[in-house]
DNA sequence: TGATAATGTTTACAGCGTCAACATAATTGC
DNA sequence: GCAATTATGTTGACGCTGTAAACATTATCA
């Protein structure tokens, strides 16, 4: 008698098996070794089989930067929630420890989501999530200078965490520096600059 | 009678023009589709030949980098050599400009300097030079905050600055966003978040 | 001048993304 | 319920890539 746990032809979940895998290769893998035939192994399927669910390496990472995005923006509006009653500017360090954080577990689907757009397609509701975050963002630093500077505030506060989360990621920072003691310092910083704006 | 202008069998500055040739194709193409092989073709050249001058790409790139730090700093040098006689503030705005110019103009370069170690390789200079950047940084900042809170200071600055680059050169800022006007707007938060810590 | 080192070319190999042709299974229409 | 169609797999091919090895040509030096 044949075996009963022999495989199928046909997978069943292959897309949602691909995007788990390729996020798994994300995570393992230095970006330049994550492959679309090396994400379709994986899988446990043939090199030329995503191709009836991504027509291109790019679709696929670009979905996967999408649910990224959508984690992320999730991630920042519990912290913001969770310092409810906190102030406005306690809210926006908490949130700011949030982002950190969740580049250093991300650092690949990270700089899919907020890298150059050569290795993955931008799709509609990744370019929604993108703007939902940057308004999350606005919100909390309207809640110390005002909508009037909302702008250039938010322009500030992001520049700074994303550019620590980039220089953390790759390395950048020098050796005598501790990220996390260097995130509170800074953001006591830029929470000084913010109120004197007002 | 042969033609005199025949291209003879050594090339004779063959690293520099690969070097060259590099640069060039990484201001023209998408960094993906520059390689080794590309910029071989550009210097006129077999495939391989490259081989003898540089071990690997990412050694080629590499250099590029280094040369790429090395204009950098001297663009920040004289940048601060010309604002000798303004006020310590002044002078760090300078700078400031200065780099979100450098990274403008040389978005590639930039990428390979700040970006992930993956595509070239760390030679010995590069190291070097990228921590001669940093302390030229310090010390102006230090001139605002004393010795004492320079580290932190000189990461507000460095993450903003840096940020703002990456955001720019990755077109991730909101449409509605002037990035000239919003680094002045920005860099006087900075100074007012510096000069609250003294 | 002749050996040797430097620096080219050619050829080869494996891995990549993508496409086309084909195989198999699930679904739908009658 | 069965045939036609559609969805979703596999296989093989193409041209690209980086890199290595073998070979050709020229420059250098004893």
């Amino acid at each position: 008698m044949p075996s009963l746990d022999k495989k199928p032809y046909h997978h069943g979940e292959l897309r949602e098996a691909l995007l788990t895998a390729g996020e798994a290769a994300l995570g393992e893998l230095s970006p330049e070794n994550v492959s679309l035939r090396e994400i379709a192994r994986r899988a446990g399927v043939s090199h030329a089989a995503p191709k009836h669910h991504f027509q291109t390496l790019g679709e696929l990472l670009g979905e996967i930067a999408a649910r990224g995005f959508d984690r992320f923006v999730e991630n920042l509006r519990s912290a913001a929630d969770s310092g409810a009653n906190q102030s406005a500017a306690a809210r926006l360090q908490t949130m700011s420890r949030a982002y950190l954080r969740f580049a250093e577990l991300n650092p690949a689907v990270y700089g899919l989501m907020f890298g150059k757009r050569e290795r993955c397609v931008t799709t509609p509701n990744l370019a929604k999530s993108s703007l939902a975050a940057w308004s999350q963002l606005e919100t909390a630093v309207a809640a110390i200078v005002g909508p009037q500077k909302a702008v250039n505030g938010a322009l500030l506060v992001w520049s700074s965490v994303h550019g620590m989360a980039q220089l953390r990621i790759d390395r950048k920072l020098p050796p005598h520096i501790d990220p996390n003691a260097s995130l509170e310092a800074v953001m006591r910083m830029i929470i000084a600059g913010l109120q004197a704006e007002t």
